[in-house]
DNA sequence: CAAATTTGTTAGAATGATCTAACATATTAC
DNA sequence: GTAATATGTTAGATCATTCTAACAAATTTG
């Protein structure tokens, strides 16, 4: 069973895949805060219980076993983000870092319980979606809020990005998942797009937002 | 800041200790699992660290704020039982290795919002006093199990005598400090106490007996 | 394409938590 | 009050996870 360190490295793996699976050393070590001679040795550890594919000097890649492994600390994750907002009166901000914890409890029936009174979710408080029980995810068809057209009417669903800044800065601008947001316009010249949404009828998002907001197509 | 293991170690010699608070290194190292070096090696960790006293041949204390510490997740570790048992639909009998894991979580919103929830309880699914948020558990009056009523649900709390001989009748009958007895009725020939506790249905005590035996009453 | 930069690897060391083997001290029992 | 037993300590090793320093390969850039 892998240790807790090792989840980490399977979740940041999973977390960092590109569309052909693959992440760099760099990039793992990065994004876990250790030096690259960490992430490397790490890997080779991973690789020794056939949880990571690896070859010196090419990227890593998770097994099945891995991507199922990593899938269902994601889900472990992304069930306790959504039991804490539903059920214990968090906000969706303050969750990440106890999730972060939570999500290495050994303890089956927990994860199923918390499941259960949520009526089985398929998304997370940020909208991301929430692996089955056998770590297979739904696929959605998100695009950035970015590549949208003037006119169009869209639905937010998901953020490529759930820092506490990112998501302080959606609840001062009362931003929420299920928001509808009209496009009313882009700017040429910075490509900020401004959008009308509820009582704000007019609201101007930097092109660093629209594209961390992952929306709907409406119409 | 205590690491896991440590919080483990000062949760056992907070359990482990005896009148005068002492605990020693074999029953610690047996109680954890470990053997004797390791438990030495880490006990010598916790003294640099301030959190128990401790001298060669000696046994362990924890200091003031080693047993503060203690408190606290023995605090995380009942109330965990505690929401499992009430919020979570889990029996009494299953949330023990749970509660194990989840005591260690760093996130004190988590058990303050647990701890709401459950309307600010002080004791545990098993009759456990569960200590306060600055670790002070509540004192309880200890009475004779003489005094109490047929009907009465009570906790075997303290001895008002330790020899040897009646230590080995309490083991005889398998009565331990924790036991939670049934007081089912009390004969007034000889003022002898009928209790049945765990898988003993019926077990009759002397007047002599249920003198020497203070108990908390539960219920 | 050669130089500069980025990325990745190896070697070697440190730390925390654990072990076994061997020895030392305390306690119990005759 | 010795001898036997139980308890405690030291020394030395192992494993997981981490680091820095030095070197090697791959990629980017002029």
């Amino acid at each position: 069973m892998a240790s807790y360190t090792e989840e980490n490295y399977l979740k940041a793996l999973y977390n960092l895949a590109n569309p052909q699976g693959e992440v760099s050393i760099s990039d793992l070590a990065n994004s876990l805060n250790v030096s690259m001679p960490t992430a490397n040795s790490m890997v080779k550890g991973l690789q020794k219980s056939d949880l990571v594919l690896y070859e010196k000097y090419k990227p890593v890649t998770l097994t099945p076993k891995g991507k199922k492994e990593a899938a269902l600390v994601v889900r472990k994750h992304r069930l306790t983000e959504m039991f804490l907002v539903k059920k214990m009166g968090f906000g969706w901000e303050e969750v990440h870092e106890v999730a972060e914890q939570i999500e290495h409890i050994h303890a089956p029936k927990f994860f199923e319980r918390m499941d259960e009174m949520l009526g089985h979710p398929t998304i997370d408080p940020h909208g991301s979606p929430i692996p089955d029980n056998q770590g297979r995810m739904q696929e959605f068809s998100y695009v950035p809020l970015s590549t949208c057209k003037p006119g169009q009417s869209v639905q937010l669903t998901a953020l490529t990005n759930s820092s506490t800044e990112f998501l302080e800065f959606l609840n001062s601008r009362k931003l929420a998942l299920g928001t509808e947001l009209r496009i009313l316009s882009r700017e040429a010249y910075d490509l900020s797009v401004v959008v009308s949404y509820d009582s704000h009828a007019q609201e101007t998002l930097s092109e660093k937002v629209s594209e961390r907001l992952l929306v709907r197509i409406l119409e």
